[in-house]
DNA sequence: ACGGATTCCTGATGGC
DNA sequence: TGCCATCAGGAATCCG
């Protein structure tokens, strides 16, 4: 399930193999991935070049010329994959519910078609025209992104959430924009700072260990490509941080700090795995 | 107002 | 073996 690192690495492979293609070709298969009328979805896009792929949080970003966008938000089960042109929307690959023909400039055969995949459909694609998409991003009052916010972002945005429980606030996009629920875990057991404390009570120093932590396991991740669970993939290949996971899934392991078994109870609607006995 | 529950989806998994 | 129920989860939306 894509977070951070993963959507950092998706990003990093698009802009590797997009960037400078033309988008000459529009089809989608799965209208409800779109997030708007599938046709002005198609016309926004259509003739523009890619200029840049970034990331926002968990969204991925593709700039194009004539200052438009196309935002993606891959949720649980969103990748991309290249191949060729679908005839008709039968012709698709699996679980492939939207395809971009893509041509070098002045050039008008399809090079390659990136393709927008999602087995759950929880995904959605957007096209912003000029000064759309600003108000958009205004809107999903993202918090600063977890992997450049100092100490005291951390501590600050944290604390305003209150009697909020640590872990749920950390899932909170509006406080801190990346951590999903892996990367949360992961960094809640290394800082050693129970998912079931209330987020007002985090002090400076708390929230400083938390930050560092944060920031060491997120940048570890993303040079280990992410962590394929389920089926995450990125364009240029999964990733193999889940081989260093030390809570996600570990319920009933020894803690690796002070051996006791890790529980698994579930923090605003979540699975969560933790040390009770080190996590304080 | 704020936090918790529900919803969207499908493949994997577990129990009988 | 087969079938059905349950679970996984990001974030918008609904609810108390």
């Amino acid at each position: 399930m894509p977070e951070l690192p993963e959507a950092e690495t998706m990003a990093r492979d698009l802009a590797a193999k997009t960037v400078g293609l033309t988008i000459s070709k529009v089809l989608v298969s799965y209208p409800p991935i779109v997030a708007s009328d599938k046709d002005a979805f198609s016309s926004l896009l259509t003739g523009q070049t890619i200029t840049q792929v970034g990331r926002v949080g968990k969204w991925i970003l593709l700039d194009l010329t004539q200052n438009r966008n196309l935002l993606i938000h891959l949720k649980m089960t969103g990748q991309f994959e290249f191949g060729s042109f679908p005839k008709d929307l039968g012709d698709f690959p699996p679980h492939c519910h939207a395809a971009f023909g893509l041509i070098e400039p002045n050039d008008s055969i399809i090079k390659t078609t990136l393709f927008y995949k999602d087995t759950r459909k929880f995904g959605r694609l957007r096209a912003f025209g000029p000064g759309e998409l600003a108000p958009f991003l205004n809107n999903l009052n993202l918090g600063p992104d977890a992997l450049t916010a100092s100490a005291e972002e951390y501590h600050v945005r944290l604390t305003k959430a209150a009697r909020k429980k640590l872990k749920a606030a950390l899932l909170d996009q509006t406080i801190l924009a990346g951590f999903g629920n892996i990367y949360a875990d992961e960094t809640l057991l290394a800082a050693r700072l129970s998912p079931l404390k209330a987020a007002g009570d985090l002090t400076l120093a708390e929230a400083t260990i938390l930050r560092t932590e944060a920031i060491r396991i997120l940048n570890l991740a993303i040079t280990h490509r992410g962590s394929t669970v389920s089926s995450y993939k990125a364009p240029d290949g999964a990733g193999s941080y889940q081989d260093q996971h030390l809570a996600y899934g570990k319920q009933g392991q020894p803690c690796p700090f002070c051996g006791q078994p890790l529980t698994k109870t579930t923090v605003g609607g979540r699975t969560t795995v933790h040390c009770p006995s080190c996590q304080k």
